[in-house]
DNA sequence: TATTGTTATACTCTATAACTATA
DNA sequence: TATAGTTATAGAGTATAACAATA
């Protein structure tokens, strides 16, 4: 018989596996792998920007975004533009296509949240909310320590 | 101002995020690759077993199984056996040093979960992992209609 | 015939190091 | 000198397809 923090920590896990499947089913829907789709997904939150900023932003190295930018780039979601004042950087800006992948992307994390979501009461939605966003803060503590 | 869904899922990958940096401060200290902890883990909760069994289990082909079990036979984590009773089938078999390093991973993971847990009430614990697994139940049923 | 695991081949993600162009 | 991005090289994870040994 296990502690409860054991099983509250192992039902955290088994929704990190449901998400991760979740988003396999966007990559099988649209043909992009995870990198890329996090790479557009990046690109929906801070508009245009550098591969310098989205090499931060995702936490790998520039020579990961040159290959992930290429790929985006020959699949039509992205194209490279000349920095207005920077002639080294690029801007990576997202096409048409690109823009509607995000959209559709964030219409389907809406719909996610809304069909996990949308049946709890709200007072308890909110106790849930806040204890999630307690254990991210402590989590968050934890791994600075470690840093 | 987002809805208290969105939020809530939010919270929700922000936590995978935190659980995946965690993996990988396990595979700096450990030197294993988060395919092979993964590998191990499973190996630790099913003793031993055949390399089909692991690929079912890990969601990955056969082919996939023989490289990750060639890597962590060379490190000396694993070893194959003759299958006692069906001669093609090879069983894959922890050894002490695979043995503690599966060890290894319970305690952080029980560490883990004290460190984030530990000092929430118990009602207020039991009612987090409630609405948790109610959403699990959800999620599981939202992913079997779309397969 | 069906199953277990491997060889052969290929693609993506990822990293480090060296290099070019620009700041 | 330092920064942005690319070329060169390498390794891990993953997949499909063809094959050998065994059931």
């Amino acid at each position: 018989m296990a502690d409860e923090h054991s099983t509250a920590l192992d039902t955290l896990l088994r929704l990190s596996e449901l998400m991760s499947a979740d988003l396999a089913r966007f990559e099988r829907e649209s043909g992009l792998s995870g990198s890329r789709i996090r790479l557009l997904w990046t690109l929906g939150i801070t508009g245009p920007t550098t591969q310098q900023a989205l090499a931060e932003a995702l936490d790998v190295t520039p020579r990961n975004v040159t290959g992930l930018v290429d790929g985006l780039s020959a699949s039509g979601h992205v194209t490279r533009q000349p920095h207005p004042t920077d002639r080294r950087a690029t801007r990576v800006t997202l096409t048409d296509a690109g823009a509607e992948t995000v959209r559709d992307l964030q219409r389907d994390h809406e719909d996610l949240a809304r069909q996990l979501f949308g049946g709890v009461p709200p007072r308890r939605l909110a106790a849930f909310v806040a204890t999630l966003e307690e254990t991210v803060a402590i989590f968050e503590r934890l791994m600075e320590e470690q840093a």
